[in-house]
RNA sequence: GGGCCUGUAGCUUAGUCAGGUAGAGCGCCGGGCUUUUAACCCGGUGGCCGUGGGUUCGAAUCCCAUCAGGCCCGCCA
């Protein structure tokens, strides 16, 4: 019987990996309304134990799209985001002054916030409300809006009373799971719940008995006393509290990092014990790491981490997004704020620009395709419904800000070129001030940027027949002889190369050497014009 | 020590469950367009499917071994 069941969970996490099928959302979306009723939960949950990183946004998109794909499939759904701020602090983190060591065993809701030294401070808000704002502030502005709950306003509820006294009644069938499953030995005095102590501390209580709803206890000064199972005086070990969680909040749906994810890891403990607690599970969901690679030079030495803030101040909300939805759960995600920032945006706004559609005759495997290609571009607006328009490109933006210090001129330059009319809209003014700051950033690829050329470099000489150098200091004089606007520029460029008998490409080419030492570039007026006549005039002669 | 996931073109990858000539996008090369805002259109190049065995008429796919990267089995979410 348990190896049935432990087969059929295989089986569904092996189709959850089978993106062939359809976009995993969708597919997840599909499998909820086949396998059980509704209404559909979807659920994430962290541990506000210090800052959040970029690694957390998956564990809150894969959930959050999972519940968008219910509400496309016309199902009754819900996202909630567990913040398990009934979690202990386990330790004096790097960025804590050693006054946290009074706190080490007690919930994170339960002791104040650090101030910039690290310090304990005292302006009354909890350690888990500091760390947690900031990163919900990053969820808003990608589009996701969960229902919050305070895991330890849950317990303060009583929420959890009566899946706490459950769990002491088949403590031994618990405890024969977990070590079964995982493989661990408990030891004898273990008990499925923690009482805080007379320092709310958790550690070193020891549990001396049991009378609903009272857990009788001893901690390690010495003390005894009662914890009441209807209030935040105590918590669930994390294998246990997860497993009631689900039925509490009728949670159908949780995808869960691989370390959860793992054989013998809390997630094949928590379905047992979830059913031993009286409800039934989620179907097990495992999502891949993400692993920040290539942040430029600096971040080998200084940490590698990138907080969803900072990332938020550099990628645009829809990019971020998409970088999840394009990927497979069970692939690694390696994120990269430098050049890989403009493949994946190129991908992305040619699939806005030009969603795929299926034709007559198209295998099935490629209607499947088109299917989970619409269906990122669909998961990725931060705004659900949006139907996303083409618009400016992450290049082409990269470069105007490039050579362009001022926005009014980026916005004329894109006015002329027909990529804006009237008023920039909100979003490209936010879009450019990101595209400003990645640029000033360490993360900005190399590569892509423009450095003009004050003289021409002497490859670029080398390379040069006898005519282009020819071409090159003609029009340097014919440069000094126009008015400086893009018109008599590029008129002038024309002009002076079919004088030499070059063609149109060619001149360009030429000249795009000339400038940055590259095959090509932005507009080679309008560059020009920004690098100014007398600098063009000297650049050419050089 | 035990277990799980991943390894396919220069890059990102689809295809692996149910074995049947390895698909795509980017890059690159060529052509077209001709005021070239890294644009756009067309065409092409490119893979001993990590490695070695096995099963099979036939293996990226199944089995065994092995290498590489990541993770879990320490109440750690």
């Amino acid at each position: 019987m348990k190896l049935k069941r432990y087969r059929l969970e295989v089986s569904f996490e092996w189709l959850l990996s089978e993106v062939g099928t359809m976009h995993w959302a969708d597919f997840t979306a599909q499998r909820l309304a086949e396998t059980r009723e509704g209404p559909y939960v979807s659920c994430s949950g962290i541990t506000p134990s210090g800052d959040f990183h970029i690694g957390h946004l998956r564990e809150i998109l894969s959930a959050e799209m999972i519940h968008r794909a219910c509400l496309d499939a016309g199902l009754d759904s819900r996202y909630i985001f567990i913040v398990d701020s009934m979690d202990p602090l386990r330790r004096v983190y790097p960025f804590l002054s050693e006054d946290y060591q009074q706190y080490i065993g007690c919930p994170l809701a339960f002791i104040p916030a650090p101030d910039s030294d690290g310090r304990p401070s005292s302006d009354g808000r909890s350690y888990a409300e500091h760390f947690l704002e900031p990163f919900l502030q990053a969820l808003a502005e990608i589009g996701v809006f969960p229902e919050v709950i305070m895991n330890h306003l849950t317990y303060a509820d009583g929420l959890f009373a009566e899946k706490i006294d459950s769990a002491i009644e088949y403590a031994n069938e618990i405890k024969e799971i977990i070590e079964s499953i995982s493989g661990r030995e408990l030891d004898d005095n273990w008990f499925p719940y923690k009482p805080l102590g007379s320092d709310g501390s958790m550690d070193g209580v020891t549990v001396t008995g049991y009378e609903k709803p009272y857990v009788h206890w001893t901690d390690k000064n010495g003390n005894s006393g009662s914890a009441d199972i209807r209030k935040a005086e105590g918590k669930l070990p994390w294998r246990i509290d997860w497993a009631a969680r689900w039925g509490i909040h009728g949670v159908t749906c949780e995808p869960a990092g691989k370390d959860h994810g793992a054989a013998g890891g809390s997630f094949d403990t928590g379905l047992p014990i979830c059913r031993i607690l009286g409800s039934s599970p989620p179907e097990k969901m495992v999502y891949e790491w993400i692993q920040v690679k290539g942040a430029g030079p600096m971040s080998s030495s200084s940490g590698n981490t990138i907080g969803p803030l900072e990332t938020l101040s550099i990628v645009p909300p829809e990019i971020l997004r998409y970088i999840i939805a394009r990927s497979k759960m069970n692939r690694h995600i390696e994120f990269d704020t430098g050049g890989m920032m403009f493949v994946i945006a190129d991908e992305y706004e040619r699939l806005v620009a030009n969603p795929p559609k299926k034709k007559e005759g198209m295998s099935k495997r490629k209607e499947i395709s088109v299917d989970t290609r619409l269906a990122a571009r669909r998961l990725s607006q931060t705004e659900r419904g949006f139907e996303p328009k083409g618009t400016i490109s992450f290049r082409h933006l990269a470069m105007l800000a490039q050579i362009k210090n001022s926005d009014t001129d980026i916005w004329n330059s894109l006015r002329n070129s027909g990529h804006l009319s009237g008023e920039p809209h909100k979003a490209l003014q936010q879009r450019l001030l990101r595209m400003r700051n990645w640029i000033r950033s360490i993360h900005f690829p190399e590569d892509a940027r423009i450095h003009i050329r004050n003289k021409i470099d002497d490859e670029v000489r080398e390379k040069l027949s006898e005519e282009q150098k020819k071409f090159l200091k003609k029009l340097a004089i014919e440069f000094g002889k126009i008015d400086w606007t893009e018109d008599l520029i590029s008129s002038t460029i024309r002009n002076t190369a079919s004088e030499f008998g070059i063609e149109g490409r060619e001149s360009y080419t030429v000249l795009y050497w000339a400038m940055l030492g590259r095959n090509n570039g932005p507009k080679a007026s309008a560059l020009l014009l920004e690098i100014g006549l007398e600098d063009a005039i000297d650049l050419l002669n050089s």
